[in-house]
DNA sequence: AATCTTCTTGACCTTTACGTAAGCATAATT
DNA sequence: AATTATGCTTACGTAAAGGTCAAGAAGATT
């Protein structure tokens, strides 16, 4: 997308560079996450700077716990607003507050998960001390 | 299982006093998580308090987060050491206990995301406020 | 020229825990 | 007797994020 001279790459020297496999990048533009991808005579895909940014901003969010469906919803924001950070900006950060709170609920239900475990764990040992000859305890 | 002359219920009837579905019910039964079921003439299913309480186990390891694949080692053990609690209960603490492990290790993962989504959106918020014009800013 | 490497598209496979019919049998109720 | 409720088995569908061939085309190297 970019008119710059830049370097092109290609998908197998990209995927090692980020350390993922060709079929993710591909599948990634299948869904629509990384726009129409330029070629080299029509066939090798080719990528330049700006792609590669726009993949590692991608990855990022998935790092972060966000769901590709998810980061489509911004992808098209990007699209819409081509470079027009102060308008994607904000909903970026609306998103990342979203998430957080949903992370936030998650490690509570975590840790309400957890007292539930150790005390059912408890319940059991006291039958195995105190109660052994109980053929039926029924935990 | 049992010869005991108890009530017999049926899956729907079972399914609603669990507030599950019949499906879910058939479900475990078909993935061998409940035994095969004794049937009335031959066919509907009819369950005694045995296998209710089976179910229960089940649903309780289930909200705690185990997955039915876990549930079906126990459920293995429970089958070849019928009814002596005093071998089953051990591996089942044993089962506990690494579930905890686990569970504790998801809680640092997620608060170590939301330390990252926290840095993440400080960096964009930053950028919104002194670098506006920046037309390329590579969060 | 022959081989090797990387690329292409297409399409089916995987996992988890069921949901959802289709088509039929039995049981209970009207 | 007719309708309604409940049950049965079989089997395909679902979501997420790619994995894994297959079979061919092009460029690079020996
Ligand atoms: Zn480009
Ligand atoms: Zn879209
Ligand atoms: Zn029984
Ligand atoms: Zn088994």
């Amino acid at each position: 997308m970019s008119t710059e001279q830049d370097k092109l790459v290609q998908i197998g020297e990209l995927a090692k560079s980020l350390a993922i496999t060709t079929r993710t990048i591909r599948y990634y533009e299948e869904i629509g996450l990384m726009g129409k991808t330029e070629r080299i005579g029509g066939r090798a895909r080719s990528y330049h700077k700006d792609d590669i940014l726009r993949l590692k901003f991608i990855l990022k969010l998935k790092n972060l716990g966000i769901s590709l469906k998810e980061i489509e919803k911004l992808s098209d924001i990007f699209d819409i607003n081509k470079k027009n950070f102060d308008v994607i900006t904000p909903k970026l950060i609306e998103i990342l507050d979203s998430h957080i709170t949903r992370v936030d609920e998650k490690m509570a239900d975590f840790s309400s998960l957890r007292k539930d475990i150790v005390e059912y764990r408890v319940r059991i040992t006291n039958y195995l001390a105190n109660n052994s000859d109980n053929r039926n305890p029924e935990y």
